[in-house]
DNA sequence: TGATATAGTACCGATTTAGTGCTATATCAT
DNA sequence: ATGATATAGCACTAAATCGGTACTATATCA
């Protein structure tokens, strides 16, 4: 598990399409057809996105979505939390939202307190550090990120950013 | 979201205690008291442990539970297949299980397929290299894998495995 | 003015999660 | 032996989340 929802999932092929024609408005119904996503279903989806900034929407008989942004400044995390609500990988991280506490209740005994929140950390950074454009690329290299095969230990490699 | 479910982190901490007497035996009811997790529940998630080969078991009324491998060997992958199933980031990972299919059925024309994959790829292995005594260790210093803090750029500190 | 598009919201069935309970069995101490 | 205490292995339930649908309102173009 520690899976991503199929909206989410649903989202990032939606995503995808449009960086791939990057520019040009595309509707809900066609984005349904490329997709094979149900059309009321991917419609929702787009609805989030567009209130969250994420795409840009164009209402009347020629409207669609379009990128909000540039696909490489769109990240991985950007999106998680647009459809699923705040990235909480333990349950004792601070929620940012002023006095709402932390939602674990066993938190001032916690002994994995710190160490857990220092791997939240470096995951939220790994999904930061993944954006849209590394999922449109179809080749072997990943965009901007590289990290090591499990199998190949033989990578004399340039690393732009070592996560 | 995507967060370890609570059963997860109680398991954790479960962990953690018996990573920090490494070699005693602590009862179900001790770790209850001691992370103030609920003793059924808590019972429950070391059955499943046991039963997976993470803790090893005890009976009669001086059993109880001890760590089955040392700390560095038991990683966050580990336990988190253990608990919640199969590490599945994106839907279209074979599931390993033959003829198990892959339960995503846009496949065929899923255009993410290639570049999720590789993600999911290399969260698994930071999840792999994230081991039981890195959360107990409470120094700022990780155990073994470094990355770069968000803020902090300046580190031309060796790392032994950047992921 | 009609066709086509998105906006907003409410709703529901299915699944998952969190947590409890019960019975059986193993071990130690007396 | 036997009682106390421990785990093993189920089965079960309430609550939350997820996946998906539906309906009404509004904007734009031809």
């Amino acid at each position: 598990m520690l899976a991503l929802t199929k909206k989410t999932d649903y989202a990032l092929i939606a995503l995808s399409y449009l960086a791939r024609c990057e520019g040009s408005v595309i509707s809900a119904r066609e984005l349904s057809r490329l997709s094979h996503v149900p059309q009321p279903l991917l419609t929702n989806i787009l609805k989030t996105m567009a209130q969250a900034g994420v795409v840009v929407s164009e209402r009347g008989s020629l409207g669609g979505y379009t990128l909000a942004k540039p696909a490489s400044e769109i990240s991985l995390y950007d999106l998680l939390t647009v459809m699923e609500g705040p990235f909480q990988f333990v349950q004792c991280v601070e929620t940012s939202n002023t006095s709402e506490g932390t939602s674990c209740d066993l938190v001032p005994s916690c002994p994995i307190r710190q160490p857990a929140q220092r791997i939240h950390g470096r995951l939220k950074d790994f999904l930061t550090h993944v954006t849209l454009d590394e999922l449109v690329a179809d080749s072997n290299e990943p965009a901007r990120i590289q990290m090591n095969e499990p199998a190949a230990e033989s990578q004399p490699k340039v690393r732009e950013l070592a996560i």
